[in-house]
DNA sequence: TGGCAAGTTTCAATCGTTTGCAATCATATG
DNA sequence: CATATGATTGCAAACGATTGAAACTTGCCA
């Protein structure tokens, strides 16, 4: 702020009036005459005259920006969700501050102390892996700033928040699987700590027991990075134990795609011996051979929802009800889980 | 900013003291009592006080903001520079305003006089695709606020700029084709008025004449938008008018997929008989079928670097001389372009 | 000519923080 | 006992914009 920018004192000044004139007139305010009002509009057009947003966050105790707290951007998924958030918020006239926590509970813990300190007016959060001390969260709900979470949610929390229906989701791959013939499903399972990853392996286990299908617990295994080696590692173990596999159900793409690997370097057809479900959909799996059947999740409307919901406390007088939306995910089936 | 956040007044009026002592004895300022000192840290903490940011950007008439505007946050490419930009930003005590063109330049426009008027102390921008009159960069200037361009920038505007070297990357890309035999290398360009899409023609066509290698005009087919579908299909148009082709050269990756495509699609062998390069190193390029050779562009250190520029400027008393920081690509030989 | 109303404009306070200067206090010195 | 000294603390203005209330300027009528 070299601050070139005009205010309204430059506007009185060059004028020879004052302050509040300047500003009723710039407002369309009753009770100023219209030789000033133009006389003031016209200056205030020349120079780009534009209101310091700063001094009026000030003065209404609000600043009109929206905090967004995320672990990484560069996930396709959040990145679309951000995408919703900005749009809707932009709409209302609102702006947005994202910090992302990189996965990491300090980083997490310092972003949100940031946006309090920069008295955003209300905080759109999803938790890093690494969170699970809530001390950070409990202070800004203790301050009266609205928050709303969204995907990776934390419970016995009094927010609102807006989540994909993970466990359908998961049942969804899992019975897809399970009627295309596979009897020996897998699941890569995501860290515990993360509720998603604990629906999904609910909706999981749920599909196995609706089907009647003997469910083994060491077909189960845990992949907490949610990266392709661990994946295929874990995979090519199974496989090496001699286990039968004929289906594997990933929490997400990554891990999907590694499992992809690993079958095929042990020269087995995919998805005619063993069929590949991943999930989140990420932009790669329509790309990669075989396409990678997924569960997508609406990341898009996720951010408008999240953004709408956050909107609406921000403006409600009362503190509202907490309410939790749901948004429904879409089984896409493609190569890897097709059997004519 | 329902505010129930602390202020430094209410501490005053608790102990019965002054702001002015309040505020001092939180900075650690000299002639303030011991006594006063620990009554007033101790309220600070118990009640969690934060400096409201907003009233001290008025007061010192900065920020601590970065406006960045960036074309869409869903490219993978543009998340990482946001993640070096929001690293070296937050290292350094600055917040990050991010606002979407999506790539229209309307909205381009809005986003930078709305963080024009949350007074952000510097401003990081890479122009929409759309974008050509300059208007809206030039009032940024002319008003006083330090301006960064990084990867799209503009030409002939007083400006520093952080890019990549666009001309060097296509030259390798292109000499790499030759090298492994190829003689008859499409180029699938980029829209004109981008400065990158340029300059990635100009090292292809470069390369060619070093090489010798005769050009023949209707071998460069724009692609505007960079859509698989679009590259596809002009290549499958090449294909089938009977021109020898046997090398492609994509302004970017997602063209380069789509060249696959159609390769494959006519049954021509990569890379034997037609070899891919792409442009960015997409997270997809490393997964698909074959894997795409491509050109590597460091965003996380672009980011930073923008960031660090921007923060040289702001913190400049004097206005310093423009810079531009070239950074080096790397060609990612992959199975697309890989003959033994 | 005094007075009132309508039409304009200005004053002053506010938001939270900082900071130069003035004020207050206690103690010590002449 | 009066005053100087040093240690603390408070006052007030500033940043930019808004807004209720007060003040000013007209013109007009009795």
């Amino acid at each position: 702020m070299k601050s070139g920018q005009v205010t309204i004192k430059d506007i009185a000044k060059e004028l020879n009036i004052s302050c509040s004139t300047v500003s009723r007139a710039l407002k369309d305010f009753p009770g100023i005459s219209p030789t000033t009002r133009k006389a003031v509009v016209a200056l205030a057009d020349k120079y780009n005259y534009r209101p310091n947003a700063i001094a009026l966050s000030l003065r209404n105790q609000k600043t009109n920006i929206i905090g967004v707290v995320i672990p990484e951007t560069v996930h396709f998924f959040f990145s679309t969700v951000i995408s919703g958030i900005e749009d809707e918020a932009m709409k209302e006239g609102y702006n947005v501050m994202i910090c992302q926590s990189n996965e990491r509970y300090e980083r997490e813990a310092d972003s949100i102390d940031a946006l309090m300190g920069a008295r955003v007016d209300g905080l759109l959060v999803s938790i890093s892996r690494e969170t699970s001390d809530l001390k950070h969260l409990e202070k800004v709900v203790a301050e009266g700033t609205p928050m709303v979470f969204f995907d990776r949610l934390v419970e016995g929390m009094n927010a609102s928040s807006v989540i994909v229906d993970d466990y359908q989701g998961a049942y969804d791959a899992v019975e897809h699987l399970i009627k295309i013939g596979c009897k020996h499903i897998v699941h890569l399972a995501g860290p515990d700590n993360l509720i998603i990853c604990r629906k999904r392996k609910e909706g999981y286990l749920s599909a196995l027991e609706d089907y009647e299908i003997t469910f083994d617990e060491s077909y189960i295994v845990e992949c907490r990075f949610g990266e392709e080696l661990e994946a295929e590692k874990a995979i090519n173990d199974l496989l090496k134990s001699g286990k039968t596999i004929d289906g594997v159900f990933a929490s997400n793409d990554m891990a999907g795609l590694g499992a992809i690997s690993a079958i095929k370097k042990a020269n087995i057809k995919i998805p005619e011996e063993i069929a590949v479900v991943g999930f989140s959909n990420w932009q790669f799996s329509s790309l990669v051979n075989p396409s990678l059947s997924s569960i997508s999740q609406p990341g898009y409307e996720m951010g408008r929802e999240a953004a709408k919901l956050i909107l609406e406390e921000i403006n409600a007088k009362e503190p509202g009800k907490r309410q939790v939306k749901i948004l429904d995910t879409e089984l896409i089936v493609r190569d890897s889980s097709n059997r004519q």
